[in-house]
DNA sequence: TATGAATGAGTCTTCATTCAT
DNA sequence: AATGAATGAAGACTCATTCAT
């Protein structure tokens, strides 16, 4: 997932005129990055071009020279998002054989730090709220991200299984079990503003889920020790 | 979470007049019952007030008889779904002492039960999208649902640990990690239609997603064996 | 050419209420009565649709309440202007045999009679004018006017040449002598406001150029009397 | 009637630098002739100021540096338009005396040999479009064009009824008769796109026409020999 | 109660014109 | 002299809401 806004400033800094600035170049990524926001903040529709326009700094008009239209608009949003960080995470993990936990616990890492950027973080929230009414939205998200980092993982979590790395479970479950519970963190805090105690406003504290997330769920992978005679694991409960 | 609008129709039966005026008080659910299908599908900017009455058999002007405005549809819409079944079922796990597995093998199936029926999981989700639109919305919905059932898992946990039942977790987290893989299940075939291979569109096969999660979740529960040699597990809870 | 809004007032008078009349079904033709005013005015591009409404004492939204586009307004307008009068002068006309001017010296005052009428004008004057921006426009004129009409005619004049009761002329160009000083007559007046010495603006005196035209026109005819001394001219006809 | 922006080209020949900023003073007709084109294709208020640009070859702020405004534009065309051609017509016609076919069978295909340039065509159809919108210009061909050229075959007919040369008609009247079919057929072909049989597309046949009315209209114009038996027509002029 | 015609504020989009370069 | 990025006024169209019937 996503973009890098980032990099812009740094090249500004050479400008001789920061006051009319006709950097044509930079203008759609100013464009994107204030409808960025103001879309995540009051969602597509009830977000003016005007809006959008005043907050990037330029008129109305100005939008309409770098994009054709209001859903062109968020339509390039997600293209700037998607870039090559999800494919190079899914070579690393296609290419891995053997248990996945020693992969993944190296790159959760990197996801959740990435993931920590409010800015990459909007793309995906942006598209699962505009989904129904902008479906090539969540086409290009699907296509580009989701279609390759899923299958990947699918993939990853099969082949231990194959092994007897891990418990047999089924891979695609697997993979929702994996990256579930940062969704639901992430949902808690954006939908209903709950975060963890403690946490302040924005605060994600993505670190401390990671940590329980992780331990739970490694311990759970484990491969069932029947072939252990000893009962040392007790499941008769309810 | 939830609404069982398929419950009315039995109950008009018993009215005198099924031909003029029938279920006059039935018009509301009707009413709800369009709106929430069409802001499902299309998201509730994007659902004209018209397109609700056509589909609730009505005219415009009279879901204004019912509700003083769009904005009170949707907001009627959640009030209606959160009912008690979340208040009992908190009310179950806030009761419970020891290890909380017996319990959520108990209460989940219950959970994703009433989750496999799409009314019910369309106003979660039509919070999710509509949230930042209307913070009225997550806010009944954070008081009455998540604000029930968050903090009794919680506990849940909480207790568990304290206990001993379970690894020592950050009990806040772990309830993300319970609930977050049926989220992310959702959301995967709600914003981009991808379901697990062999399912039919709109099947959830959530029954798969929670053995698969259920039998990870639980054995990563587990205490950790090598700190602690002694079972001093208590198994007497109610 | 043609409609008849004078038709609609008369049917007003019965009714009760004359303020908020919600005449349903007179108010489409009111909205075209108004455009076609405010197109003949101002012309398509420069009349608002707010223009249209306030002259039709409607609203902005009610124009849309009966016509989905202002396109689909000055479509309806030439629509409603293509009645039977053509068709039914154009079979008078296809069924003549023999000199065409005793039909002619009938019919042409009934064709300037109705282009008296400065709303049966209007149409081909707006015509004229948005055809390039309209070609549907043109398109339907066309077919139902003028590809009605003209032909109609040429086959008189090629037929009175056949039977040698006019002189021998291009039957096509014919008709544009015939229709040609009409026009002539119309655009001078429509775009140059150029009348003839006396009258008052807007009056067209047609009378003094029908009398003009058809006296130099029908003697044009004749057939030359040089080669051809025997008068064969047939009149026994319809 | 007229423009002869081919003859811009060759002058330019002579130009010193013809690489750098050859045919500085040239723009100005180069953007005219640009904007006659989209005017007379799509109308004054759909063609856009960078549209001329661009088929001009020139920047959109160019335009500015040689109009003032879009309007200007729209002038300055009919202004190039209005050349001596008229005035000098006129003159001739003026100062003739007795029967005016001898006149105008000389004049009539000079007219028509003018007319059948389409870039001089092009601006009395665009002031018949634009008049409403653009009084200005209708003025200006009116004084100039139709002004002084209508008034002087006004005189003509009138002296040619006084001397007995022709029919006893209405002069004012006549013009009509003689000039429109010409415009009809131009309208015809414009508007509609109807052709005389047997014409490519654009190509106007006008010596047909001309043929044909010509020969109906001379011999209209006899003078009713009924009441006077000795032919006194006089032809003996220049 | 119920209807649906009517309203008009709100928003996207276009484009003539300006102006820094 | 020339460019084209930028502006912002203007206008088509939508739709929540009202209200006469």
């Amino acid at each position: 997932m996503t973009a890098q806004p980032e990099d812009r400033p740094e090249t500004d800094q050479t400008e001789p005129e920061p006051k009319f600035r006709r950097r044509k170049d930079a203008r759609p990524d100013e464009i994107l990055d204030a409808a960025l926001d103001l879309f995540a903040e009051k969602g597509f529709d009830r977000t003016r071009v005007e809006d959008i326009a005043r907050r990037a700094g330029v008129s109305k008009g100005a939008v309409y020279l770098y994009f054709p239209s209001k859903d062109a608009v968020i339509e390039a949003l997600v293209h700037r998002a998607v870039g090559s960080f999800v494919g190079k995470m899914a070579d690393h993990i296609t290419a891995w054989r053997g248990d996945p936990r020693p992969l993944l616990i190296r790159l959760v890492p990197i996801f959740v730090e990435r993931v920590s950027d409010p800015r990459v973080l909007a793309v995906p929230k942006l598209i699962i709220r505009e989904a129904p009414s902008h479906p090539k939205l969540a086409e290009m998200y699907r296509e580009q991200v989701i279609g390759t980092a899923f299958p990947a993982l699918t993939a990853l979590f099969s082949q231990a299984v194959e092994g007897g790395y891990i418990r047999k479970i089924d891979p695609e479950m697997a993979v929702r079990c994996l990256i579930g519970p940062f969704l639901m963190h992430v949902m808690l805090e954006d939908v209903f503003g709950i975060r963890p105690s403690g946490a302040a406003p924005g605060e994600l504290k993505l670190a401390t889920l990671l940590d329980t997330h992780l331990s739970i769920f490694f311990a759970g992978l484990d491969p069932d020790p029947s072939p252990d005679p000893s009962p040392q694991k007790d499941m008769s409960h309810g």
